[in-house]
DNA sequence: CAATTCTGCACCAAGAGTAGACCAATTTCA
DNA sequence: TGAAATTGGTCTACTCTTGGTGCAGAATTG
């Protein structure tokens, strides 16, 4: 274990109290401060700008009118500010356009990665989920969850652990309820059937290993995707 | 603004009551404890860390706390503490080489979204950590830490929340400290060097808005930094 | 030159760390 | 089984660190 601990500082060529506290301002925002950590002492600071202790009190009394940090006597200057919180904010910010957005950026890569690292047991598991899709035969819920799974299949076969906790995370998004709500808007039989057509397309390219068209397709059905979810198909 | 830099100082108390604990509850999550394993006696720890026992004790308690211990007099200080299987696992089944591969999977899909929803702000904002990439200096803790955030505020630029809490996520494993003991390997001061010069090219890309080109870009970024870690650069 | 700001210093009180001794529960070992 | 060693729990007196405050002189600014 490190005897030596140490904390970064920026430092502009700042001389004036509210450049300091600008600084500090920055730095706890960056998070090169955990909420909790203590503050440099003030005699310290003021060494390390190269200004008089009263200067760097100013400036930590800037930050701390903000309620940044909280400061004891005898103890220290100490920060008190959480970045951000729980899921739960992520989920209601979160809209059915913009998770569709993020599936763009993330899905082709994993089709990609997939292909590169499926076996053949996870071709089998990757159809399974492919047939039950098709067999779901109009009906929204089914088909809905043989989807995921379908998708959930491909991001497994990368066998990348971290890839596949991204991806369980974006696909739980699915099951949010909002997008539920959605989703016996969009998911006519129609649309189904295109999807499943999709589908096929995409296990093909897995099947024959086709890395440059996969993630063509994959991008190409999310957008239908995004297209009927804006309604315009 | 005139020119950032970014040093470090050292804390004035190396060694406070609240520092052990935290270093105590690092080594418990990073698994160097066992569940069920005893702590060494307070007076062993007391001169390891050389200070005195009644600082170990409350650095001790702070852990009890938390609830990640419990004593017993004449017998010793015993970890209980499992740590949750899903974080632990991935942790622990991603290696540096799948970091890569998944940030290769992600990042140049998010950096065409910055670009498509960068306010001038979000550009001033990559700006800055770029900046502060460079004013490393060759220093590879802080050339990490800025770097980390050089890629986060792009992530953070896509205004998508489910896309920025996805790459907080890998991110954050890049602070793991399987991936930081492999760090002082690979971040040579000419990898540092090349990073920065590619760094700058990825700026420019967003400034000028050039979607196509940043893809490339981010993914050549990413790519060397595979190289370098598989030893050919 | 006058006003303002910054500096350096001394002192205070609260908090935190130190060193040591002793107690009680537990383990170790002859 | 019993004594010795070990370990956490508690207490006390002391030192050091840290933020809070005030003030006189230097530096800066208009």
């Amino acid at each position: 274990m490190s005897e030596e601990k140490v904390l970064k500082i920026p430092t502009l060529t700042a001389t004036t109290a509210s450049d300091i506290a600008l600084e500090l301002r920055q730095a706890i925002y960056d998070g090169d401060f955990i909420d909790g950590q203590r503050l440099p002492p003030e005699r310290q600071l003021s060494t390390h700008y190269n200004v008089s202790r009263t200067t760097v009190r100013q400036a930590i009394q800037q930050v701390e009118e903000m309620g940044l940090l909280t400061r004891k006597v005898g103890s220290g200057s100490f920060i008190s500010y959480q970045p951000e919180k729980a899921d739960i904010d992520i989920a209601h910010h979160t809209s059915p356009l913009e998770l569709i957005e993020a599936r763009i950026a993330f899905e082709p890569a994993i089709a990609k990665l997939a292909i590169l690292h499926a076996t053949p047991a996870d071709v089998e598991e990757i159809h399974r989920h492919m047939v039950a899709c098709m067999a779901a035969d109009g009906d929204q819920e089914i088909f809905a969850s043989a989807d995921t799974k379908f998708h959930l299949a491909i991001a497994k076969a990368t066998k990348n652990p971290l890839v596949i906790k991204v991806y369980e995370e974006v696909s739980q998004f699915r099951e949010h309820k909002l997008w539920k709500d959605m989703r016996w808007k969009i998911l006519s039989p129609e649309r189904i059937t295109d999807y499943n057509k999709e589908h096929q397309l995409i296990f093909e390219c897995l099947k024959i290993r086709d890395v440059e068209q996969v993630a063509d397709l994959v991008t190409q059905h999310l957008r239908s995707a995004r297209g009927d979810l804006l309604g315009f198909a």
